[in-house]
RNA sequence: GCCGACGUAGCUCAGCGGUAGAGCAGCUGAUUCGUAAUCAGCAGGUCGGCGGUUCAAGUCCGCCCGUCGGCUCCA
């Protein structure tokens, strides 16, 4: 929904452990893509078509471009281009391309002109104006020469400067033009033929954003508008019914409304704090990972939160990251470890990734090949200075605790030890019964002149690295896309990609392989052989970040999570007053058995009390009354069910025990 | 950080130059109730903050802070 449909690229979009036929041998590096290729969107409706929830490796062809959707949402474009140029004459043009639910343009409005959205009807109204014109759209090619001539006398900056890209770095011999009324466009196409094919009311313009020109922010500042776009009413209705209905699962919302967490000022921004329900889900995630985690073989450890500048020189972080990093606290009382003896003060930082602190806990000792693989895990907090505009929620904040582990292996283990990370996501990610996100292959990318100095120059440890973690995930059967110059600075990586129900999309989960950082921080173990070796590291986070991790849980089970996970787990409720004892006994019972229980002991109807439960979406109501306390029973009733079940407290207890034990979902009607 | 929109009670919102309102939540009382809202009362706001215009400012203007939507970055 938010990228454009970029041009001659094909976007893969894979399910990953979907059941689907094994990757072909074709698959991988063959299909390197440009790194920001389109990966579609879930079709809330009338995207365009992409197996995101159907698992079917989905593969649009160049042609997906010259759909009905797609020539009607880039005419628009044209149009509302046109509309807004009518209205403020000397408006300069960007992209205006179209999307997944409409389309966008981006434009420098003249002076001191900065339209906000009250002037978004005025241009629409235009727009509709120009449709009913029937101006037809006219293609025209022109060669290098004269296309560089023709955009120069259009006298647009930005689309000149595109255009030599095109001609000059690209190697284009020829450029097309558009032409509906007096409207000429730079433009590849396709278009419908004449603007009365485009629908007057299927599309609205939705949003005024800023957009820096090509996505880069030291270049200029342009002015976003954003519109739906559909073939009629009804459609365009239905996709507004959708986004308004996403926005009721957002976790920012249910977060609030189920207190779970709280972002104040007084705090901080991005600093969040966890209120009892949400940090009960924490507590039920650490134990999972503890248990998923102790059975693999890892060892938990413990790293301080703050840590002197020389451990990230030593990392290469601070040269690289120090911006996203809070800034240092200057301990004047101490001189600085490292430094040149010049009495400079000794510097601590907020740590921002528990990687060099493990690798401490790994130099600690002598080590063998015999104590390889080392998994070192930690739930580890850490601290990262994002932009302020950044911030979103819990998905994306600026203190968060990581389901962070190091394993360190030999050359030989290395791939078998990825596999087994790649595995124990699949595990979690049935678990959580999660279907939609894709596997993406982040690899170095040598010409990316961005990036250039951010990489390791290191081809050979490049290429084999690279060669292990693709090679893991064919053997594995696994779909992935291929994104290069995406890599860790310090090795290939595979992200786990999921979208928010307000369609962002986020890297939930990692599994990275790093030859870099083991050798700056002189790790060795003694081999077989008695010689002195390096090992390799993984860096993995199967649930990533509390807060992020919650953030997306909070959206995928719509606040009502399953019992093992839910921050109340059972309400007991008495039918009056008299059954209060009864209640608070049965309570306790939960208690003793670690099961989150509350009695609601309002005086409020009988109805009304099971109406705020369910609002609080808890998992089990346990209603209590003279038939119940008579027969010692407890009648369940579950969220989102409308059978209810009359049991001992006795059968109750066990087959609730069962279930959280299980880590059971049991579906709602 | 940048561009735009928006900040009224714990929450959702109305009021848009002339004495701050509603519903829900909260508290008190009555009610003791069998499957998604019992009734009544009370309390709750320097209308985000600071300046300005005006006889008079939630209401108009400016700056700041915050929230949201984008751009960028990333777990």
């Amino acid at each position: 929904m938010f990228r454009p449909v970029a041009c001659g690229l094909i976007p893969l979009l894979h399910r990953a452990f979907a059941r689907a036929p094994r990757s072909p041998r074709s698959s991988g590096v063959e299909r390197v893509l440009g790194k920001d290729e389109v990966s579609g969107s879930i079709p809330l409706v009338g995207s365009i078509p992409t197996s995101w929830r159907t698992g079917i490796m989905p593969i649009l062809e160049e042609s997906s471009r010259d759909t009905p959707l797609y020539r009607m949402r880039h005419s628009l474009s044209h149009v509302m281009a046109q509309a807004v140029q009518k209205l403020y004459p000397g408006t300069l043009l960007g992209f205006g391309p179209p999307i997944d639910d409409g389309f966008y343009y981006d434009f420098i409005f003249p002076g001191e002109v900065t339209p906000g959205e009250k002037t978004l009807s005025e241009i629409e109204e235009t727009m509709r104006e120009i449709i009913r014109e029937r101006q037809g759209f006219e293609r025209e090619d022109l060669a290098a020469g004269d296309a560089l001539e023709r955009i120069r006398g259009m006298k647009e900056p930005h689309k000149l400067e595109y255009a030599q890209e095109l001609i000059e770095k690209r190697g284009m011999d020829s450029l097309s033009f558009y032409t509906n009324g007096p409207f000429v466009d730079m433009c590849e196409g396709p278009h419908v033929d004449n603007t009365s094919k485009l629908p007057l009311d299927g599309f609205t313009l939705r949003s005024v954003a800023g957009a820096y020109w090509r996505g880069d922010e030291r270049n200029v500042m342009m002015t976003r508008i954003y519109a739906y776009a559909y073939p009629n009413r009804k459609q365009l209705r239905l996709r507004k019914q959708a986004v308004q209905k996403a926005q009721e699962r957002e976790h920012r919302k249910l977060g609030q409304e189920l207190s779970l967490f709280a972002i104040r000022d007084e705090v901080g921004r991005g600093l969040p704090l966890w209120l009892p329900n949400g940090t009960a889900i924490r507590q039920e995630l650490e134990k999972l990972a503890d248990e998923m985690e102790f059975k693999a073989g890892y060892k938990r450890v413990a790293t301080p939160h703050i840590t002197k500048a020389q451990l990230y020189r030593t990392s290469g972080h601070l040269p690289l990251y120090e911006d996203g990093m809070y800034p240092p606290m200057l301990m004047h009382e101490e001189a600085e470890s490292g430094g040149d003896g010049g009495g400079e003060p000794e510097r601590y930082y907020l740590k921002p990734m528990n990687c060099p602190h493990h690798h401490m806990v790994f130099a600690s000792e002598m080590r063998s090949y015999r104590d390889l693989p080392l998994r070192l895990a930690e739930y580890g907090s850490v601290y990262r200075f994002e932009k302020l505009g950044a911030l979103q929620g819990l998905a994306r904040v600026r203190g968060m605790t990581m389901n962070d582990a190091h394993i360190y292996t030999t050359p030989e283990q290395l791939k078998d030890e990825f596999k087994a990370v790649m595995e124990m996501h699949k595990k979690y990610y049935e678990l959580f019964e999660f279907e939609d996100y894709f596997l993406r292959l982040s690899l170095w990318d040598p010409e990316d002149p961005k990036r250039r100095n951010k990489y390791f120059d290191d081809p050979e440890a490049w290429a084999a690295t690279e060669k292990i973690a693709q090679e893991a995930l064919e053997e594995l059967g696994l779909y992935y896309k291929v994104s290069k110059g995406e890599a860790a600075f310090y090795g290939p990586k595979v992200d786990f990609q999921f979208r928010s129900v307000i369609e962002k999309e986020y890297t939930v989960s990692t599994n990275q392989i790093d030859f870099a950082v083991p050798p700056r921080f002189g790790l060795k173990y003694v081999d077989r052989d008695g010689t002195e070796k390096t090992p390799y590291c993984i860096h993995r986070a199967p649930l990533g970040t509390h807060e992020r991790f919650i953030a997306f849980l909070v959206e995928h089970y719509g606040g009502a999570f399953p019992t093992w996970l839910a921050p109340v787990q059972v309400l007991v409720l008495p039918i009056s007053e008299r059954h209060l004892g009864y209640a608070r006994k049965i309570e306790g019972l939960l208690r003793q058995d670690m099961v989150r229980a509350e009695v609601d002991e309002s005086d409020a109807t009988t109805g009304k009390k099971i109406r705020s439960g369910a609002t609080r979406k808890i998992p089990m109501i346990l209603i209590v009354g003279d038939k119940e306390e008579e027969a010692g029973t407890v009648t369940v009733r579950r969220y989102g069910i409308k059978q209810q079940e009359n049991k001992t407290i006795e059968a109750y207890l066990d087959d609730l025990r069962d279930e959280i034990k299980e880590r059971r979902h049991v579906k709602a009607d």
